[in-house]
DNA sequence: CAAGTCATGGCAACCGATTGCCATCGCCGG
DNA sequence: CCGGCGATGGCAATCGGTTGCCATGACTTG
């Protein structure tokens, strides 16, 4: 690999016009930067982005920490964090924690100095650890809200008040929401933004779990869910909500004849199952997108703007697993 | 940040002792080595990654080429490929390039040389250019064979055969394959072993496409499945299968009663959708986490090793989506 | 006791860029 | 004709580790 040396060897110019002539255009007369370039584009010349960064500490490196790669909440919103990144000529690193607290503080320690910035995913993390991480390197944070700390957020609260709005609108008066982790900032708020729906509309609805987040979490719902007396239940998201229908259906109980369901993020595979889950969509590739830009704009001024989060709006997609309530239960 | 000089300057000895305290655990007497490992954990010392990669070349970094994260074939393969690196101290690197062999090149070029190998999930770039490439860094392949550079496959053949075989005890005698992008190796792969298959069997089997690898390509295919005269169906892979069955299930042709579906990957969706998928399950994670143990292996030998491609299994997943051959096709 | 070996630590070059500061030169106005 | 200014290019320090080589001193061995 040539150097900065030996393209200024071969112009007989010093290294440091060279290294002026890629990046600071007009500090160098513009025919001797345009041989220079031409000189470098022949022999092939590539700045090595670790000496650059090492006197800068410009890496041209974002790290976006996801709790699960596999979660398919992930997908789209890796995809519009990659975009934003690419556009803006960053390198997005994507670190899997597994869903393990130490995990994450070790990817993170490790990446850490690599990176300029940090977009955490629903982290596992505690408030204070977040914030002393982001004391280290710009961070931002998304589907949870720390003061002081820039946030983008799905509008849940707008989406659970659509899906419980929808479900009253079929003659549901009893619904129940499946609970997801403890430690979850997004289950509190989709929690309480039904409650407060469901009391504007005049229903009643009860808490289930916490159930884990996945399909095995859903489907220990089932026989919990059976047994009570709801007729619709809104889940802690899609892979609860799918859990839950395929153990229903084991159970023998018929989604949406018997129970109505719905769900949360509009992953991929809510279209796809069966039968077509019901959803309120989460903007997943606009929360990459905009969780990076974010991030950038904040690096790139000196002061720390954006004091609010950012809300994204959500959606409710209605599907084939929510349905009139019927007369009665199935015994 | 401290630095070894802070922590040198704070023992009383030479910076490179520091370096070495931590680089070459023998190298320096235990008691300094000691004492100056104290002393950086109190100062909270933590080499700078960028710097020590600087002469040395070591990033601990490693990237995984995917042409499109959204794909869930990719999903466990990721994580596989993560756990490996991760064991290993290092960091892997996700590279999304969407499906486009330009987007590929300018990725490749500004992680490579950040980067100390390179794993090529289902690549699109030429034979010729990812040879260039291996020249370059020591690369694995995934899912494709070159001679010369280590590779990771599935054992397609096996699979494509016990999927033929599967639907041959279900009295099928008529089987169709829909092709993925003429590009795939996997393609070639799949469908040379399901045509060898079959004259073993003393089956038919037709070719249809080639189909976009997506739930749209699959969708495509559903009139022309429709109006042949096949019983069965084995599809490039899960996403067309799925897509295939939303397709036929549209102009009211039922799975697995009309035809019976087949898929490739086992990709998650193949088993929540409806009905569930009958696929042959390659070794998504085993696929990842054995291309960068592959690699790594390759990166601490000088010379490259293993010539041939290592085969991991794959094995046929019998669900929902394939029945015996019914008695006349529904007109 | 002399010569050789080993353990230990320091010096300084090096990786490849960036950048503050200085030198040179041409040109301009006074 | 002189002082000053802007344009241009070079020098050398710097980022923070790594490592080859050398110096020192202690210990072993014949």
């Amino acid at each position: 690999m040539p150097t900065i040396y030996d393209v200024a060897a071969a112009c007989g110019v010093a290294p440091s016009t060279v290294s002026r002539a890629f990046s600071r255009p007009g500090r160098v007369n513009a025919e001797t930067a345009a041989r220079i370039r031409q000189v470098a584009e022949e022999m092939g010349y590539r700045a090595n982005p670790l000496a650059r960064a090492l006197p800068t500490g410009k890496t041209s490196l974002l790290a976006l920490v996801v709790s699960d790669v596999t979660n398919p909440f992930y997908f789209e919103i890796i995809r519009g964090a990659e975009q934003a990144a690419t556009e803006a000529d960053y390198t997005l690193l994507v670190a899997d924690v597994h869903e393990s607290a130490t995990a994450e503080r070790k990817a993170l320690e490790r990446a850490l100095p690599l990176v300029e910035g940090v977009v955490l995913g629903t982290s596992r993390m505690s408030d204070s650890a977040i914030r002393v991480m982001a004391q280290q390197r710009p961070t931002v944070v998304l589907n949870r809200v720390l003061t002081g700390i820039p946030s983008v957020i799905t509008d849940n609260a707008r989406g659970a008040r659509r899906a419980v709005e929808h479900l009253a609108s079929l003659e549901h008066r009893n619904i129940g929401y499946l609970a997801g982790p403890e430690a979850s900032w997004a289950d509190g708020m989709r929690w309480r933004a039904m409650r407060e729906a469901a009391e504007m509309l005049d229903l009643r609805v009860q808490r289930f779990g916490p159930f884990a987040p996945t399909l095995t979490g859903g489907g220990e719902a089932a026989p919990v869910i059976a047994a009570s007396n709801v007729t619709a239940v809104v889940a802690y998201n899609d892979l609860v909500a799918i859990g839950l229908m395929r153990g229903l259906a084991a159970l023998d109980v018929r989604v949406p004849r018997d129970v109505s369901v719905v769900g949360f993020d509009n992953i991929f595979g809510a279209e796809i199952c069966s039968p077509a889950l019901t959803t309120v969509a989460a903007p997943l590739a606009a929360l990459g997108k905009y969780a990076v830009q974010t991030l950038l704009a904040g690096m790139s001024s000196r002061t720390p703007p954006q004091v609010r989060p950012a809300l994204l709006p959500a959606e409710l997609v209605v599907r084939d697993s929510t349905a009139r309530r019927a007369r009665r239960r199935r015994s």
